[in-house]
DNA sequence: TGATTTCCTGACGATTCGTCAAAAAAATAA
DNA sequence: TTATTTTTTTGACGAATCGTCAGGAAATCA
C-alpha cells in the first residue's frame, strides 16, 4: 500500500529534518530572547551547523521568523478546524473555537511576535512570498471556521443581526479581542490589575459580552457556557489543554 | 504675569526646538518607510545636523522610536481627557472617548508600530526608563478616563454588571477592540472585505455590541448613537476630526 | 580680544547580515 | 575499490549600520 514514492537517501532525510530543527531552535530563541536575540549564527550553533547552511533553508533572518510564524499558524488553523466539528448549539460551537484559540494562546506564546515581524517585512524580497501567502491562508482558514458557524447561527435563527451588523464584523470583533489578549500579555509584566493579570479570563468575559451584544442566543446571562467550554477542551484538545495548563 | 523663569539663550532654544524637529523627522520616516527605513544618519540629514547630534538627544535608535511613541501617546491621553468632559448620558460620554480614539487612530497611523518597538525594547538600557514610564503613564490616563466613566455608569445604574464582570474588564475589552483596529489596518492592504476595509466602522459596530453585551443602557439597538458621535467630534475635536477625514 | 565652556562632527571600532569560492562529503561511474 | 562528478557545507569576506569619541567649531564669559 505504501506508494513507491521518491526514496529518500539518508542525506536527503537529514536535510528535510533539519528544517524542523532549525525552526525549533529559532522559536526557542524567540521565546526567551526575542527578535533582537535571534542571531543567525546562534541558530546555526544550536543544531551544530554553520551559518551558510541556515541560509540554504531560509533566505534571510526575517524569512526564518516568518517560517516560524507559518508553522504555528498552521497549527492554529488545525486547532480551529478541529473545533468546527464540536457538537452543540451554534453558540457552544463558537465557544469551542474560542477554546481552540485559548489553547493556541497558551502553547505558542511567541506567535504574535513572529507573525508581526513576518507581516511587517512582507513587501521586501527578504521574506519568500510563499510564506506570506501561507500565513494569510492559515489565518483565512481560522476566519472561515468562525464565519461559517456564525452564518449557520443566522440560518437557524440563533443569531438575528441588527441592521448594519454582519457575521464578518462579529468575527473581526472576536479576532480583535483575541489578538488583544496577546498584547495584554506584554502589559501584564508591568501593570498589575486583575483584569490584565487574568488575560484569558478577561478574554472569555469580553468574548461572551460581545456575542451577547450581537444577541446570539442563548445569552451568556441566561446560560452558563462554562461546562461547554470544559467539554470542548477535554473532548477536542485533551493533551494540548493539559500541556497549556487550561485543565 | 510671565514667570521670570530661566532665560533661554538663542542656542539653548535652538537645542530645545531641535528635539521636536528630530521627532517630526523620525515620525515621518516611520510612517512611510517603517522601522527598517529609520536610519539615524537619515534622520540627522533631514534636519541638517550630523549623526552625533542626534545621539545627544536620544541614546539609541530604539530610544528615538520610543520618544516618538511617547509624544503621540501624550496627545492621545489629552484627547481622551478632553472627551471626559463631554455632556450627555454615561454611554454617550463613553462614546465621546471612542470618538477620541477614532481621531487619534486617523491622525497617528504610525503610533502602534512605534509603541510596540518601545515596549519590546523596554528592558534593555537602549531605551531610557523614563520614556517607558511616561508611556505607561499616558496609557494609564486613557484607561482612567474610561474606567471613571464606566464606574459612574455603575453608580447611576446605567450599567449593572453581571457577576464575574468588572469595569476594568469592560475597558480592556474596548481597548483590545481599538488596538485590533490598528492591526486590521495592516491586514487591509491584502485582504479585501467590507468588514476589514472599513476599519473604523467595524470598530464602532463592535464597541457598541460589546457595551450592549455588558447591558450598558441605553442599548444601541434602542437608541441611535450616531448623532452623539458627530456632536462629540464637532464639539470636542473640530479641527482634528476634519484633518483626520472623520467629518 | 582672549579664555573657557559647551556643542558638533565625521572618522572609527564593533557587530551582524548575507555571499561565495573553496573544501568536504555524498553520489555515481568505472 | 577507486575515480569522477555532483551536492552540500563551511567560514572568511564585503557591505551596512550602530554607537563612540577625540578633536575642532561655536557660543559664552571675563
Amino acid at each position: 500500500m505504501t506508494m513507491a514514492g521518491p526514496e529518500l537517501s539518508p542525506k536527503q532525510r537529514e536535510i528535510r529534518d533539519r528544517e524542523g530543527l532549525l525552526l525549533d531552535a529559532a522559536q526557542g530563541i524567540l521565546v526567551d530572547q526575542g527578535y533582537e536575540g535571534l542571531r543567525m549564527e546562534r541558530v546555526a550553533e544550536r543544531i551544530g551547523v554553520s551559518k551558510g547552511t541556515v541560509y540554504q533553508h531560509f533566505g534571510s533572518r526575517d524569512d526564518l521568523v516568518a517560517a516560524v510564524a507559518v508553522r504555528s499558524s498552521r497549527v492554529r488553523a488545525a486547532l480551529f478546524e478541529r473545533a468546527a466539528d464540536f457538537e452543540g448549539t451554534t453558540r457552544e460551537r463558537m465557544g469551542a473555537v474560542e477554546a481552540a484559540a485559548e489553547v493556541f494562546f497558551a502553547l505558542f506564546p511567541h506567535h504574535d511576535h513572529a507573525e508581526r515581524i513576518a507581516r511587517a517585512a512582507h513587501l521586501s524580497p527578504r521574506v519568500q512570498p510563499a510564506r506570506v501567502d501561507a500565513m494569510r491562508a492559515h489565518t483565512g482558514r481560522c476566519f472561515e471556521v468562525a464565519t461559517r458557524i456564525a452564518a449557520e447561527a443566522v440560518e437557524t435563527g440563533d443569531l438575528e443581526l441588527a441592521p448594519g451588523r454582519s457575521v464578518q464584523q462579529l468575527c473581526v470583533g472576536l479576532w480583535n479581542l483575541y489578538q488583544g489578549a496577546f498584547l495584554m500579555r506584554d502589559l501584564e509584566k508591568f501593570v498589575s490589575d486583575p483584569a490584565i493579570d487574568d488575560t484569558l479570563g478577561t478574554l472569555r468575559t469580553n468574548a461572551r459580552a460581545l456575542l451577547d451584544g450581537y444577541a446570539w442566543r442563548a445569552l451568556s446571562t441566561d446560560f452558563d457556557y462554562g461546562p461547554a467550554r470544559v467539554r470542548a477542551l477535554t473532548q477536542l484538545f485533551p493533551e494540548e489543554a493539559t500541556a497549556g495548563g487550561l485543565l
